[in-house]
RNA sequence: GCGCCCGUAGCUCAGCGGAUAGAGCAAUUGACUACGGAUCAAUAGGUCGGGGGUUCAAAUCCCUCCGGGCGCACCA
């Protein structure tokens, strides 16, 4: 029987509150996460261990050892608990009998995929818009870490049972578009790119093809004409191009919101109007205006230009209130640093929507990515050709070690890329220490099937070896990581945790071996060992599916 | 000036208010006639930017100062 964290939690949870009842404390009230065990960094404080007694002694005005001996005597007795002790200011320290611990390996292995799924957000439909990089030229090293980081939370989401929808929004409204299709146009007549236009070799590229797909003669148009077959086919080739490089990097989105769509529908209009039935909008300047300051943003924004054209939140608003309407109860939305100052006016819009701000909507400011050469980080120029796109990062270093290395920070941090580094010395990407570790297992695995060890016995408490208890305390966390990575919107926690749990794996295949040396017989201890070499294969597998990268099984 | 993020080992970075602050790389030294050496073991390397405060306990929370990045339009 399996003694995992969260039951062990559970009873000591019963534990605790039998304690109370006893004093007769009835105001204080403990929960769950209250008395979560966490693994002590120092192996001689055992297998799991509580602070719960020190935080209780101060508002039960009694001594911390005290109150720590009483809940240890009730520990002792929970099954599967070898030795309790009280140590240092009044930690308990749980130390569990090999086969309680060991039981894990077996289920993992028999939960498979499943194992290290929760529900933290079951039934739950979040839409967690991400990368929605304009359509006017490739996906800049900026926007590739979003599409990793973004997939990434998508499927730690899921695991956790939440109903995600992957939305890209399609910003295909406004200037941006105009200066992409005048560029396209310049490129054309043979003439200058546009002061305030882009320039590249993409952008001869797309002229080129918007040319041999248009079914007219193209020169006999008149010049806004023409621009306007630029905008149309130029903004669909080169949307195109985005999704298969998207797609080429693992990343699939099930929603491509198309912001023209907002303009077209009215709901632009509708947005308005319903925050003017609630008293948010006003007139000034022969513009109108949405009083977001009554919402803590800093300065009112404008709805409608003086010249009559939409403002740039109105898209956020209509948006934003589309999504509601779709049934998303929470929105995410990840931005680069360099948006940071959207949040408080989206988070005013939300409550003058009547919502609840960092619930119903959530903004992810990542900071951003830099180039570094040498040591040295490089501007990123278009004209000096140092632009790095996600074709480019995908070439230079496949796609599991790029999105490794761009998923295995938090995206508080900016990050520094360089190329050569990733090239050149492998070792510098963890990716491949963790997915070495899991082709090992499958190794591991065939060779025991070699030697006629297979999985038909497993007695736990025969993993009595220092690095087996380790790897599976290790092995027991990744419900909880998984679970907090969730919470905490930190798929780096993954990465991190496959780190370690693919060191402890190396470090128990030096000392414990799976199959037989020479001509000794095959025992049980060597198939309860297959069973652990298997179920850390499974949970390194799931831990990489989470980021997105591949486990081989050969490398 | 205001706002957001960062400052932890030589470098790149983890660190959920807890016990002796960790990993990888780099450095030094060991381990293959033992399931893959893309590995392991060991050594060295720290005023957790500075200063206050809260707490039984602070790298972690609060204040302040100093550095670095980013942003503060009737542009999108």
């Amino acid at each position: 029987m399996t003694v995992t964290p969260a039951e062990l939690s559970a009873q000591l949870l019963t534990i605790v509150d039998g304690a109370l009842e006893r004093r007769g404390e009835s105001t204080l009230t403990v929960g769950i996460d209250d008395v979560s065990l966490e693994r002590p960094k120092n192996r001689d404080h055992g297998d799991w261990a509580s602070n719960i007694a020190m935080k209780l002694a101060k508002p039960l005005g009694t001594n911390p050892r005290q109150l720590a001996d009483e809940l240890a005597e009730g520990i002792r007795s929970i099954h599967g608990v070898a030795s309790v002790d009280v140590a240092g200011p009044g930690f308990i320290n749980v130390t569990l009998d090999a086969a309680a611990a060991g039981a894990l390996a077996k289920t993992i292995v028999e939960e498979g995929a499943a194992f290290g799924r929760g529900t933290l957000y079951s039934g739950v439909r979040i839409n967690l818009e991400f990368v929605s990089a304009n359509p006017t030229g490739p996906i800049h090293l900026g926007g590739v870490r979003w599409a990793a980081v973004g997939d990434s939370l998508a499927r730690i989401f899921d695991a956790v049972g939440g109903e995600v929808t992957r939305e890209y929004y399609f910003n295909d409204h406004g200037l941006q578009i105009d200066r992409f299709a005048r560029s396209l146009l310049a490129s054309y007549l043979v003439e200058p790119a546009p002061e305030d236009g882009y320039g590249g070799q993409y952008i001869s590229e797309i002229k080129d093809r918007v040319v041999a797909a248009f079914p007219d003669d193209l020169a006999v148009m008149p010049r806004d004409q023409q621009q306007e077959v630029f905008r149309a086919y130029g903004v669909d080739f080169m949307f195109a191009d985005i999704k298969k490089s998207l797609h080429d990097f693992g990343v699939d989105f099930d929603v491509y919101f198309h912001e023209n769509n907002l303009h077209e529908s009215g709901d632009v209009e509708r947005a308005i109007t319903r925050l003017r039935d609630n008293g948010h909008i006003f007139e000034a300047d022969s513009a109108t205006w949405f009083r977001s300051t009554d919402f803590g943003d800093d300065k009112d924004r404008v709805v409608i230009k003086s010249d009559g054209e939409a403002g740039y939140i109105s898209g956020d608003l209509a948006y934003y209130l589309n999504k509601r309407e779709r049934g998303y109860e929470r929105n995410l939305i990840m931005l680069g640093a360099d948006h940071h100052g959207y949040v408080r006016r989206l988070m005013a819009m939300t409550s003058a929507f009547g919502d609840e701000p960092y619930v119903n909507l959530e903004i992810l400011i990542g900071q951003m990515v830099n180039l570094v050469k040498d040591g040295v980080p490089q501007r990123m120029s278009k004209r000096a050709g140092t632009v790095v796109v996600l074709e480019d990062l995908v070439e230079a270093v496949g796609v599991d070690a790029a999105r490794y290395a761009l998923v295995r920070s938090s995206i508080d941090q900016q990050l520094d890329i360089d190329l050569d580094l990733l090239t050149k010395r492998t070792n510098d990407n963890p990716v491949f220490y963790v997915q070495y570790a899991h082709a090992r297992t499958h190794s591991v695995a065939r060779n025991a099937a070699a030697s006629g060890v297979d999985r038909s016995a497993f007695d736990a408490s025969l993993l009595t070896h220092e690095t087996e208890s380790t790897l599976l305390g290790v092995l027991a966390e990744f419900p909880r990581v998984v679970t907090q990575a969730a919470e905490l919107r930190e798929p780096h926690r993954v990465a991190r945790y496959a780190e370690e749990l693919a060191g402890n794996y190396h470090r128990w295949y030096d000392s414990c071996r799976v199959t037989p040396l020479g001509d000794e017989p095959v025992t049980d201890l060597h198939r309860t060992r297959l069973w652990l070499n298997d179920a850390t294969g499974t949970v390194l597998r799931n831990a990489l599916g989470l980021l997105g990268v591949s486990a081989p099984e050969r490398m």
